[in-house]
DNA sequence: ACAGCCATGTAACTCGTTACATGATTAC
DNA sequence: GTAATCATGTAACGAGTTACATGGCTGT
């Protein structure tokens, strides 16, 4: 029937089984501080082809406004998933299977063949990748708090509390082994010095 | 210059440095045993389609040869990296940045949305994805042990030995987050028994 | 003889991105 | 008044995939 629908469109509709109509804009807000972590923001361009496919084929219904109600408003689109979108949302979650995942990891990609440089230049790049998993900690920190008080079993944000957990832990894990790299270059690098950080 | 090469086509780049010259087919290969865990395996057809980029702009030099020397052999064409080649790649190494990982994990987000399905169906998932893990880590145990032997600073698989352990490392906290995720639903899941791995 | 691997390529297509275009509403 | 944010879309394009097509070589 309908498994010809994107991954990132089985996302969306996921977004709005949490209760409320969103907008595109919205979506694209939701998706910015979950999905990033582990699936992609997509681009606002795709959040509305998306949401024009799922419409077509009745997983959501769009609910156009006039914002304030006036005549003259701006129009504005809210999506809710429907009974149809419940269920091929379902199906895809229970009859398809998941996929291994897929990481694609420029500073590893670039380790590897960290011979082609200086070990300098590697360091400093492994230097600028724990600033960044420090603001991507710092992101998804502020998520998981705003969780508390709904987070346990039978209450709504028990599952993405869960999911932020393991990534939270997943972005401490690599400044470990990002940490680890940067000993095993420092210690053992053409010059005398050790890690500077 | 010549930055409008995408970053598959320095990851192949950076598979000529370590000294062979490779036919297409040898490059999906060890694609596959390599860039595959951090990065892509690129299709045969995007691998050829790199190889041709690549060759027009003088960063690998393609040798066609005859199989066996006969005359009505097969035609065979190996790549080796050309100096411009090695400039090129140290160039997008130095000057452009890494960027962040991105990392598409259908598992985290199926787990995300956990609420749409029967507990017992999300612990299916991740039983299923704590043996693909199982293989993965053989798979890149197997490796890890193959680099052994020169993998100490200044040999040649230095840096691909500290991104398998980076990597091994990577997948044996998913197999914990897998774990833990599992227990929190096994303990006050709906029914009332226990994880059963 | 036949299966399986080695080897190379083209064509069609999809997902997703960036750039462009438009305009209303809100906060300062 | 004007900048930032809210809101929606189209067009062009690029990376990468699957399907298709071809054929030689190797082991049994």
């Amino acid at each position: 029937m309908s498994q010809d629908i994107p991954v990132t469109g089985y996302a969306i509709l996921g977004l709005l089984t949490f209760g409320d109509e969103l907008t595109g804009y919205e979506i694209k807000q939701r998706a910015d501080v979950t999905l990033r972590f582990y699936w992609v923001s997509p681009a606002m361009s795709q959040i509305y082809t998306e949401l024009r496919r799922l419409s077509d084929r009745g997983l959501v219904v769009a609910d156009v406004r006039r914002d304030g109600g006036r005549e003259d408003g701006r129009e504005v689109t809210t999506y809710a998933i429907t009974d149809a979108g419940q269920e091929a949302l379902r199906a895809w979650m229970d009859q398809t299977p998941a996929g291994f995942p897929v990481l694609k990891h420029p500073v590893l990609l670039r380790l590897l063949i960290g011979h082609v440089t200086e070990t300098e230049q590697t360091r400093q790049m492994l230097h600028d990748y724990v600033a960044e998993l420090d603001q991507a900690l710092a992101d998804l920190s502020a998520v998981r708090e705003s969780l508390r008080g709904a987070d346990e079993p039978g209450q709504p944000f028990r599952f993405p509390s869960l999911v932020a957990d393991w990534g939270l832990d997943y972005f401490d894990a690599e400044k470990r082994h990002t940490r680890l790299a940067l000993a095993s270059l420092g210690e053992t690098g053409p010059e005398g010095e050790t890690a500077t950080a």
